[in-house]
RNA sequence: GUGGGCGUAGCUCAGUCGGUUAGAGCGCCAGGUUGUGGUCCUGGAGGUCGUGGGUUCAAAUCCCACCGUUCACCCCA
């Protein structure tokens, strides 16, 4: 079997099976998907987020406007098209949307602060490689309508929640403030006065960030680099008395809670909707792509959509494919498919009959149970059930229905017994452990 | 957009100073057991050797182009 199709370059299908893609990278299979993003709405649940879901496709003029025309995002990463006079774009990214949702819906007048965390796929057109692909799966979380220090401080720690859930050790938490929109142009200036007359030593990138955004050289990984950025002055020299006040109220709460985190005054946040408290995780294991997830304080963000009035609101997004790639690293338990608690296997039409009858009936009591769908010999039967791991195989011939027992043999023993039709029932739900609840 | 790596069976890979009908392991299917899996034995299916062109008596192998993919830069989750 074959096809001259394949899937969209930046993509990659989520199987049953693990599988590694041609990078080497693994790809986990959907059991550990659904585990991880049980877990994430595990710890949403405990720390009283409720779950938004907005649409994948949304106007472009919205992510333009709410991510930034400057941004790489809106000059070269979207999924745009045009369809009957409408504007679409691909969600490059989740906050803008939930900030479109919430001033849309009016959910101010739920009353309160709103805590609300996602779980979806987003799009950008960049260049596939290790942990960044063109559809990717982002998690996060807004909390909107307050300035509250605690809302920044409870947004880390819910961050820092799910990784540690998850068994993820070794992250490194970053922080810094941005401050206000004002004293970061005023720093922006001061910092290109400082590096400009030290162009020529500079990158060939780190020159030309220093022209279309000097904030970026402060990324720079080059150690001369750093050495002149040593003096530089910095954005906490800046920033005013009330961002200063916040940021270490931020940080005294964080250790309050026992969070580890360093001050990075050199961290900053390709978005241009930021401001004030700054951070993200990342993890030496990851290679190029080392951020498992960033957020922010992104105060002006409801204006600049068009709100009247401001909405002071803090998120986070975090990406799941390195998520997957720091599990991996960390060799941390998954669970792997559920297996079933019984095959049935069936000789002949009419045990058939019975058993695709019968089938039927114990799922409905709450038992996996698989059977055979293409008529195949009893052995072809037997191992199937051993490939799927079922613990208990029943053998459903005309001796069976004569009788009116199944033959129910246990596979790791080898073991047989005749069970009556009438108590099969109850003494598989009793043998594998089954209240009759729902299969997870 | 720029640079490097890699494309042979479902998977992992051998095979390339050009030379019968392109191989192995695993997996899959079947038989050995006309009603019994996981071990073992036997057999089988499965390949446009990424695509196209060129060189040659002869190309998976050499040359060129293209495509795909991957890693990195850039940027970000």
């Amino acid at each position: 079997m074959s096809t001259s199709f394949q899937n969209i370059k930046g993509t990659f299908d989520i199987l049953p099976d693990a599988y590694t893609d041609d990078g080497g990278t693994r790809i986990a299979p959907s059991a550990e998907w659904r585990y991880v993003e049980r877990t994430v709405r595990d710890v949403m649940q405990r720390y009283n987020l409720d779950e938004i879901r907005t649409p994948v496709l949304e106007p472009t003029e919205l992510v333009a406007r709410g991510v930034g025309e400057a941004t790489d995002i809106v000059q070269k990463e979207m999924f745009a098209f045009e369809r009957a006079g409408t504007q679409y774009v691909l969600r490059p990214e989740v906050t803008a949307p939930v900030v479109r949702s919430f001033l849309q819906h009016h959910l101010d007048q739920r009353g309160g602060v709103q805590k609300l965390f996602y779980i979806g796929p987003c799009f950008r057109a960049e260049q596939p490689q290790k942990g960044r692909y063109r559809q990717f799966h982002q998690f996060g979380i807004e909390i909107l309508g307050t300035d509250d220090a605690r809302a920044d401080a409870e947004t880390i720690a819910i961050m820092m929640a799910v990784y540690d859930e998850l068994g993820i050790p070794d992250t490194r938490l970053r922080i810094n403030t941005l401050g206000t929109p004002d004293r970061r142009d005023a720093y922006v200036e001061a910092l290109r006065d400082y590096l400009t007359p030290y162009a020529d030593d500079l990158s060939d990138t780190s020159r030309r960030r220093l022209e279309r955004n000097p904030l970026r050289v402060l990324d720079t990984k080059l150690d001369h680099e750093q050495e002149i950025l040593a003096d530089a002055p910095t954005l906490l020299d800046y920033v005013n008395e009330e961002s200063r006040a916040h940021y270490d109220r931020v940080q005294r709460l964080l250790s309050d809670l026992g969070v580890e985190y360093v001050e990075d005054p050199h961290l900053v946040r390709g978005l241009d909707y930021y401001t004030e408290t700054t951070f993200e995780l990342e993890s030496p294991a990851l290679g190029a792509q080392s951020a498992l997830a960033g957020g922010g304080r992104y105060d002006r963000l409801a204006e600049v959509l068009g709100s009247d009035e401001p909405v002071p609101a803090i998120g986070f997004a975090a990406g799941m494919e390195r998520l997957f790639l720091a599990l991996d690293a960390a060799d941390a338990d998954r669970p792997g498919s559920p297996e079933p608690d019984v095959f049935i296997a069936a000789l002949g039409e009419e045990a058939e009959a019975w058993v695709f009858r019968t089938t039927q009936e114990l799922r409905a009591a709450g038992l996996q149970v698989a059977l055979d769908l293409k008529g195949r010999s009893l052995k072809a039967q037997m191992r199937e059930a051993n490939r799927q791991n079922a613990p208990y195989t029943l053998i459903i011939g005309d001796n069976e229905l004569e009788a009116e027992e199944a033959t129910v043999k246990e596979m790791e023993s080898g073991e047989q017994v005749d069970v009556p039709f009438g108590e099969l029932r109850d003494v598989l739900l009793d043998r594998t452990g089954r209240d009759g609840a729902q299969v997870a």
